[in-house]
DNA sequence: TCACTCACG
DNA sequence: GACGTACGTGAGTGAG
């Protein structure tokens, strides 16, 4: 498929000249938007697979619009003074890199785009569109997306979603009633774009929405949209782009050619942008002394830049001819691919099984590649398609495959060998199977961890998705191979050719991705992180899960029986007190049944659905009131929560094999570092009220042993005196004084001896609110007071402390420079929505902003902490077992002998893990049950 | 699949 | 001056 790429050249301009300091040709002329237009375009046209391609200009400043509101873009301020000048030079970089170059008079630059896009649609080409301009948005679609330059991100449909609310057909009329005040296009007032995305939502489209406005609820909604409706059809007719543009230059013009080396070296000898020449005149050696570098059909060609400014050298792939996947089914054959593995002294290593669940999935077959496009799949336990399928193997049908216990000896050396690095693609996965295989692996690296490392929550870390975005290659889905819904097979059923092409890319691109992701870790300083943090997580993670907890099945099962016994009570109580039936977990007839039929008052509605709100809060409120019903759903609902989510659950969770519960650590999830626990997650285990911790009793130690809690005091809090270096807190910590206590002395000026109890509860909860990104809003709800009372307390808390606000500030500004934080420890948290329009998001990201540092710090110091126990116990000759970590808090299982040595090592290892200007304290607790040593 | 609710740090 | 709020997670339920 043809690929056109269509650049929106004003746009690319102010990117450029904003991005740059001020620059000068040696004669005075400015040329930063030149220079930054040049490297952009060039880096473009080198990377792109584009075989069209042209930059579009705006001609002049009216267009056709003018005559329709001649006030459109009225309020525009004048270009720079430094940019006028800079205008034709630009024209010149573009002729000289021989990239096409439209602009039309009457006719913006946006409405070319529109009219080639549409031309190019019709002849079946792909379209890019290099701008993040939200006015083109609307011309997404199959085959068409935007490609935002500086981000290096496309903008498809689910990105004009994300932006507008609506998909990209509906966008027009989100911004005829929005309005857009770059533009002056006057929109309807009152309503942004939330609200109009609301709308349009609601009513379909803008015609029916202004003919219907009649029925909008809210009376001033409802009149501010009557009255503007003429406003909102003229602001739509603003916004529509052209794609009829007559007479414009043939698209067959655009075809991509290369820049002739001599016209582009004059012009940027002329420009006297030295480090460009240098460049060019780098490639053009390179090119012709020697022979292009064979590639595969993956990456054809494709140079990958690797960010960074160490050096910014580029990393090709570099690969044989043709990708060359190979089945192994001899023995002889696996011997040859170990031997390259060892020759190689990396090999990416991939399992394919049964299931998604670590724990009960079975080994089906391995993949290896040694080189890129090198690989191969070694089926193990493949049955015939048809067959109905055990896993005895043998079955008539069944393809030549090696003994499994054969093929594993094979592989045993080779993977426990310290000169033969894994890696794998989220091995801790593949390190579970291969354990029930009786095989170990070690060292490693996991590709996934290094993306998160590199690029945060900033996208996803599946295979997939970084094959997409990194190499522009689409891998061969699971769903393709295996089918999905209820005709889904496991993946022993699949024939082996299929098994082949979709095992083997998948080490292939883990092995592709670990050369690219390596250097990418050196070049943006990120690899300490890596190394010292996040990669000794993944064995250790591994053990963790797999040692698991142990879970008292029948305490557990008890307590079921026991909640379930009182909901049945409060059920009957709560439909007397109803006076007719209804279902209690639903929130919609519960709010319907309070509010509606009842009468109570005080409810409020959801801004998503105009449901009633019936939440705790809610419900308390009412309860305190001396409303019985309410009062009565909060138990009930106590209850329930314990048994669906804890008792029920957990007892599915037990493994029948171990006796124990195996929760699963995700590595690559959280935007600060903080590692996240699922099926079932064990981070949330009830506490704060009696109920809750007799769950928590049920988790047990092994016979002869103890758990051993440990968890770190007040750690947060502890960084926030570190990274704001606030003088009197961290005087505080190092007195090992009550910090709360302090704070409210400091706050409310009044003594730490004799003080209310109900001030050092503010002053706990003004602490809490400096950690989360304090907001006046947050600190008077969550202490009961007015607004202005939490404002008081706040501008108190910056008096005494004035160092929290300029942290506040520099790391909000730090946010918006980078699009990231940095943690004490050097990782980076992404901020995207720093850089937001809409106001409430970007405050959201800045109360972000300031908390990821804090939450992100001390995430990496309980990092350092676990990686250096395994050899801190084993030194110490102790056999305590690592099982859970919940953000603050580690808990061991150790021989009830070792007990109080394991604690003391434990201590010391978490207090020395980093330092820092404030002490690191940390708690131990030992009991049998996870509830008394907590 | 989404919204709501609620468990934890 | 409107936006709509304390930070970070995962899971169960109802409803469409």
């Amino acid at each position: 498929m043809q690929h056109l790429f269509l650049i929106d050249g004003s746009g690319f301009i102010f990117r450029a000249y904003h991005a740059l300091p001020p620059l000068t040709r040696s004669d005075g002329t400015p040329t930063n938007a030149v220079s930054g237009f040049t490297s952009m375009l060039m880096k473009l046209v080198e990377d792109n697979t584009a075989d069209h391609i042209a930059v579009i200009f705006d001609a002049g400043r009216r267009t056709f619009r003018n005559d329709l509101y001649p006030e459109y873009k009225a309020h525009r301020p004048p270009a720079p003074e430094d940019l006028i000048p800079q205008f034709p030079l630009i024209r010149q970089a573009v002729q000289a890199l021989n990239v096409a170059c439209v602009e039309m008079e009457g006719f913006e630059a946006d409405d070319l785009i529109a009219t080639y896009t549409r031309q190019a649609r019709e002849k079946g080409m792909k379209v890019t569109i290099v701008s993040s301009d939200k006015d083109l948005m609307q011309l997404v679609t199959d085959g068409v997306e935007l490609w935002d330059a500086m981000k290096n991100k496309a903008i498809n449909r689910d990105g004009v979603i994300e932006k507008f609310g609506v998909p990209p057909e509906k966008v027009v009329d989100v911004q005829a009633l929005a309005g857009d005040s770059a533009d002056n296009v006057p929109g309807v007032p009152g309503i942004g774009i939330k609200t109009a995305a609301q709308l349009i939502e609601d009513y379909g489209d803008l015609d029916t929405l202004l003919a219907r406005a009649g029925e909008i609820k809210q009376p001033k909604r409802r009149q501010t949209l009557l009255d503007n409706a003429e406003a909102a059809r003229i602001s739509r007719q603003l916004v529509t782009l052209r794609d009829d543009v007559p007479g414009v230059q043939p698209l067959e013009t655009f075809a991509k050619a290369l820049p002739e080396i001599d016209t582009l070296s004059a012009f940027l000898e002329e420009m006297e942008f030295r480090r460009l020449l240098v460049t060019v005149r780098g490639r053009h050696q390179a090119a012709v002394s020697e022979p292009m570098q064979a590639t595969t059909a993956l990456d054809a060609g494709k140079a990958l830049t690797v960010g960074g400014s160490r050096s910014g050298q580029t990393v090709t792939a570099t690969a044989p001819a043709a990708t060359a996947y190979e089945l192994v089914q001899d023995a002889d054959s696996l011997r040859r691919w170990v031997a390259a593995a060892h020759s190689a002294g990396v090999v990416a290593i991939d399992t394919e099984t049964t299931g998604l669940d670590p724990m009960t999935a079975t080994l089906v077959g391995i993949s290896l590649a040694t080189a890129p496009g090198h690989a191969c799949y070694i089926p193990l336990r493949h049955v015939s398609p048809q067959d109905q399928g055990d896993l005895l193997g043998g079955a008539p049908g069944a393809p030549t495959q090696i003994p499994v216990a054969e093929a594993a000896g094979l592989l045993r050396d080779l993977l426990t060998d310290r000169s033969v690095l894994k890696v794998g693609h989220n091995i801790k996965y593949d390190l579970h199977i291969l354990a029930r295989e009786g095989l170990t692996v070690t060292p490693l690296d996991d590709t996934m961890v290094m993306s998160y490392v590199l690029d945060g929550a900033s996208h996803g870390h599946g295979m997939d998705e970084l094959a997409r975005l990194h190499f522009d290659h689409d891998t061969i889905k699971f769903e393709d191979v295996c089918g999905k819904g209820k005709t889904q097979i496991t993946f022993d059923r699949v024939p082996l050719d299929k098994a082949l092409a979709y095992a083997a890319e998948d080490a292939d691109i883990t092995l592709r991705l670990h050369h690219y992701l390596k250097a990418r870790l050196f070049n943006e300083r990120m690899l300490t992180v890596y190394e010292t943090l996040d990669r000794p997580m993944v064995s250790l993670l591994f053990d963790m899960e797999e040692a698991g907890i142990r879970a008292d099945a029948a305490a557990l099962l008890a307590l079921s029986e026991d909640f379930a016994a009182r909901m049945t009570d409060l059920e009957a109580e709560i439909r007397t007190l109803a006076g007719e039936e209804f279902n209690v977990a639903s929130p919609k007839q519960l709010g319907e049944i309070l509010f509606d039929r009842m009468g109570l008052k005080g409810g409020k509605k959801s801004a998503k659905t105009g449901a009633w709100s019936t939440d705790a809060e809610v419900l308390e409120t009412l309860a305190a009131e001396g409303h019985a019903l309410p009062a009565r759903v909060l138990d009930w609902r106590a209850l329930q929560k314990l048994k669906s989510t804890y008792t029920d659950a957990l007892i599915k969770q037990i493994n029948p094999r171990t006796g124990r519960v195996h929760t699963s650590f995700a590595q690559t999830i959280t935007t600060t570092g903080r590692l996240s626990s699922s099926d079932p997650n064990l981070q949330n285990i009830p506490i704060r009220t009696e109920e809750g911790r007799k769950i928590r009793r049920a988790f047990v130690a092994a016979p002869g042993h103890v758990l051993i809690s440990a968890d770190y005091s007040q750690v947060e809090l502890r960084l926030v005196a570190h990274v704001a270096d606030i003088a009197a807190l961290k005087q505080a910590f190092h007195d090992g004084q009550d910090i709360h206590a302090i704070t409210a002395a400091q706050v409310f000026g009044v003594p730490v001896d004799g003080m209310d109890p109900m001030l050092r509860r503010r002053a706990k909860a003004i602490n809490f609110g400096i950690i989360y990104g304090i907001s006046a809003f947050g600190l008077a709800r969550q202490l009961g007071i007015s607004n202005g009372e939490a404002k008081g307390f706040i501008d108190a808390y910056f008096a005494r402390f004035p160092e929290i606000k300029a942290y506040m500030e520099r790391t909000k500004a730090e946010a918006r420079d980078n699009g990231y934080v940095l943690t004490p420890l050097g990782r980076k948290c992404f901020i995207p929505e720093i850089q937001g329009k809409n106001p409430a998001m970007r405050a959201f990201a800045e109360r972000a902003a300031i908390n990821a540092p804090i939450q992100g710090g001390a995430a990496d110091i309980i990092k350092k902490a676990m990686a250096a126990l395994p050899a801190a116990l084993h030194e110490a000759g102790l056999s305590a077992r690592m099982l859970l970590q919940v953000h603050d808090e580690l808990v061991f299982e150790a021989p009830e002998t070792e007990a109080d040595a394991t604690a003391t090592v434990v201590k010391r290892v978490m207090e020395q893990a980093a330092i820092l200007s404030v002490p690191l304290i940390a708690e131990t607790g030992t009991a049998t049950s996870w509830a008394e040593a907590h």
